[in-house]
RNA sequence: GGCCUCAUCGUCUAACGGUUAGGACGCCAGGUUCUCAUCCUGGCAAUUGGAGUUCGAUUCUCCAUGAGGUCACCA
């Protein structure tokens, strides 16, 4: 059994969306799950279509997913090197045998010339065949020209790891170009020498091959080459329509997931779940039970829509699952200004107060800031709730003052401010849903916070009665 | 237009001839002494349509419909 070997072969065209990094994890799993070798390659043979800093961006968002590859442009390799554009001899070389076997030739027409068969093809409704235009005779190649291959067409049937038994007829097959004319292999040709040179086993993909594989494989047999195995990816749909996800229908960078302080596993797992499961009703899975479970037979033939309601309740559920020391180490970068100063201890009290609401990290700084600052006492916080809404401020400061001077005997400790939020019931005479809403504003300030008591207790006694007399203040002037 | 592929709740999916068609996200309702969240309970919600094959079709076959891809000196 020959050691699998898997490769990602983006262009450096720009960031890598969603869909792009699927076909990469797919190939790095089924990589690492038989111990096989993930290679990268550069595939830079369009020059007009190339963006500065791809390559980096590009190496960026696999190494920040974890997606760690054995062989590559930046690191080398035994098939050195991995960067198309610098392997423009092993094409030349290639493409001579196919000429001196005569199934490869020199195309003598001009673009416009080519453009006018096509748009004759179109204009009756016929799909266009080059080969219908082979010229009888062609000049020799002398590499200022594009190097056609000499299709031999018939029908095909192979099978896809993905996709099944699939079968075409010779009407697809064509004479397509394997060497442009400013010397650059096309990326039909190139990918099928690369892979070939580099022993790549597997080949993953999306859709958008399926219809140029019988070429590829009329490609392998003049080369008299085996081919790999072929697994075909279906899309990734945009949220919105059914256009497969493209950066020009706003797909987002996998980076920026990682920006908005999405945990890299949690990519992992809902991008593998896109399209694939195990055949069981887990949902949450760890990196290392995707490595062992994946498989290509249990990858979907249809296509995924991007869910991100589904994504932030998985990076949720993740987050929860993390032990507070890690989610401390791994959330540092997103705290807000205001928590700098503060010591580290309170800082981890804080976040296990909140780790059971945190969606992704991005959210740390307005989940946290009461923890950190007096903010201004906002009236319509009162105005506005439902329980506080239907007292006056006189009543409402009546009973925060009794709170008050019971919270004054306090040691602040979560205990006994239950205790005493308690007792608070009784001696007021009001519900829960009144006086706590009162309390909860009055130290906080905020919308939203943790239970009461822990709430309190961390934010400590000094914090917290000033903030009740700063509401007090405000209850007492309106 | 030719060729190719696909088709289960709104979304991600399970059921590889026999289930009251299951789970998850989201949504709705209730519970967990306030809010938000977590957690728990319950609810709404799907086999695109039509013919076959079969004792029996989500599942197999054919047709239709719908969706996507492709027909570049882009990958």
């Amino acid at each position: 059994m020959k050691t699998v070997r898997t490769r990602f072969a983006p262009s450096p065209t720009g960031f890598l969306h969603v869909g792009g990094i699927r076909t990469a994890l797919f190939a790095w799993l089924l990589a690492r799950q038989q111990n096989g070798q993930f290679i990268l390659r550069f595939e830079d043979t369009d020059k007009k279509r190339e963006v500065a800093g791809a390559r980096e961006h590009l190496i960026d968002s696999l190494k920040t997913l974890g997606l760690a590859y054995d062989e590559g442009p930046d690191i080398g390799g035994p098939f050195a090197p991995y960067t198309q554009s610098e392997r423009l001899e092993h094409y030349q070389a290639w493409a001579q045998k196919l000429i001196a076997k005569g199934r490869a030739y020199a195309d003598p027409y001009s673009a416009e010339e080519v453009q006018a068969f096509r748009d004759q093809a179109r204009a009756n409704k016929q799909p266009f065949l080059y080969r219908n235009y082979r010229p009888e005779v062609t000049p020799t190649w002398d590499g200022t020209m594009p190097l056609r291959f000499k299709s031999d067409p018939k029908p095909y049937s192979w099978h896809d790891a993905v996709m099944g038994e699939l079968s075409t007829g010779p009407e697809v097959i064509d004479d397509f170009i394997l060497i442009k004319s400013d010397g650059y292999p096309t990326y039909n040709f190139a990918h099928i020498i690369d892979d070939l040179e580099m022993e790549i086993t597997h080949i993953m993909r999306g859709q958008e091959f399926l219809s140029s594989q019988p070429n590829y494989l009329n490609l392998y047999e003049a080369l008299e080459i085996t081919p790999p195995i072929l697994a075909t990816m279906p899309h990734i749909l945009a949220e919105n329509g059914n256009k497969k996800l493209s950066k020009r229908d706003g797909a987002k960078d996998v980076l920026d997931y990682i920006r908005d302080g999405y945990l890299p596993e949690t990519l992992v797992n809902f991008i593998a779940s896109l399209g694939w499961n195990d055949g069981t009703e887990q949902e949450l899975f760890s990196v290392s039970e995707v490595i062992t479970k994946f498989s290509l037979e249990h990858v979907q033939r249809s296509g995924a829509r991007f869910d991100e309601k589904r994504l932030e309740w998985m990076n949720g559920a993740k987050i929860r699952d993390l032990p507070l020391a890690d989610l401390a180490a791994r959330s540092q970068s997103f705290w807000p200004e205001s928590s700098h100063q503060s010591a580290s201890d309170y800082k981890l009290a804080v976040l296990g107060l909140i780790q059971e609401r945190l969606k992704f990290f991005a959210e740390i700084p307005q989940l946290t800031e009461f923890f950190f600052e007096d903010l201004p006492v906002d009236p319509n916080l009162i105005t506005t709730n439902k329980q506080l809404k239907k007292y006056t401020f006189t009543e409402l400061k009546t009973w925060l003052e009794t709170c008050r001077q019971s919270f004054e005997a306090s040691d602040f400790s979560a205990a006994d401010l239950t205790e005493r939020l308690n007792r608070l019931l009784e001696t007021t005479g009001q519900k829960p849903g009144v006086l706590f809403s009162l309390i909860r504003i009055a130290t906080t300030q905020a919308p939203a916070s943790p239970a009461l008591a822990e709430t309190m207790a961390l934010l400590g006694k000094e914090r917290c009665l000033r903030r009740i007399d700063q509401q007090l203040t405000v209850l007492t002037a309106a």
